[in-house]
DNA sequence: ATTAAGATAGCAATCAATTACTATCTTGGT
DNA sequence: ACCAAGATAGTAATTGATTGCTATCTTAAT
């Protein structure tokens, strides 16, 4: 019954878009190094060597999944802030978005804070390392506008706050990935978050 | 006229110590995943298959260092917390304790942090597990004693406080992984404390 | 002389990548 | 409309390198 489904032939386009949808996938259930060319291509019924007509190497996959991946959250990061009515406000927002987004694709964090890291890779290092101080950056930019308005103390060092705020988020998902999935995910956001705010308000 | 030296016979007790703590020395530049046996007889001018005279699997040399990073970290965190005045100095005490830690290991986040977490799950997860969650409880139990003193407000979800801890010092890991040495770590460390502090302290 | 550590060599499995070939779509000249 | 010619996606098989691990021999230390 299910032989003839899935045996089109697509676009170059079409299936580079599937091998990236497919690595999310699996990296999120056997983590990024264990998944292999050969893994995706039984993930979509298709032969292991056809992968390499829409992608020169491995590597450029998982280039291709961390453009996909930052392209994703930056919009989403990005409305969430646009909704916003102040800069605290914003960077509230843009935290429950960001809870969000990891709570849909649970493979995220993974790809972003961890294994791809520390691989003395050069262009996979540097697309990650430029997503998180461009996030880091502007967290820390919200955090000055905050102060303009007086919403937070003039002597809060902006770059620590936002240090803070990936690590709140961080260590969230680690949380999470210990003991409860999704919705403790979000319930545990929710009460970690006004402590954040609460340390950046206004101080003795 | 590097052919002679480290020649030498070691008990299989001294060799398991070695192959720790090269296993860590290596991990920390290549990542654990990448981290092959091989390599690890390279380091210590040994022939791969000696290896598994002192370790069955490859598994066990790392549940190994887990266990020895276990020791190694609590032994620190306790001396500090034994040095304290009140509660909350010595949850301050653990923390810096802990990013000195870190300094001296870089390695060891790596390894309690990010690969291992995701690894389906073995004895090696439950083993991370049990130390972070301990972890965690420690944190949450030295704040309640701390509102017993009504040093932090009783309101205060201890829980999500020491998430927030956690999450603190993994966002100071990566900020230090992206950026500077470890200079940077201890520098941002001391200023992102006091955020988190203030965070716990009295509420309005 | 006995024993345990290390060397040497090799196995079976797995991996990314390449090859030679086939099937299918696209296109341009008549 | 037609239909050969090229382009492109996919298959099947294989390559070379690496992996964890093991069987057998060698040597050093007690």
């Amino acid at each position: 019954m299910n032989q003839e489904i899935a045996k089109k032939r697509m676009s170059s386009e079409e299936r580079q878009d599937e091998i990236i949808r497919v690595a999310v996938e699996l990296a999120a259930d056997k983590g990024v190094d264990s998944v292999t060319t050969q893994d995706m291509a039984d993930a979509m019924n298709l032969t292991q060597g056809a992968i390499f007509r829409h992608f020169a190497t491995k590597n450029d996959i998982w280039f291709a999944v961390i453009v996909w991946v930052r392209e994703r959250l930056m919009k989403v990061l990005d409305k969430a802030a646009s909704d916003a009515t102040d800069p605290l406000n914003a960077i509230e927002r843009m935290f429950f978005a960001h809870i969000a987004f990891i709570s849909k694709h649970p493979a995220i964090p993974r790809l972003l804070f961890s294994e791809l890291l520390h691989k003395k890779n050069g262009k996979l290092r540097q697309l990650i390392e430029g997503i998180i101080s461009g996030y880091e950056a502007k967290v820390a930019g919200l955090l000055d506008a905050a102060k303009s308005q007086s919403l937070v103390p003039d002597n809060l060092d902006s770059q620590s706050a936002a240090v803070l705020y990936i690590g709140m988020i961080q260590g969230l998902v680690m949380q999470s990935s210990i003991f409860g999935g999704k919705r403790a995910l979000q319930q545990q956001a929710e009460k970690t978050f006004p402590i954040f705010l609460h340390g950046i308000k206004t101080r003795s």
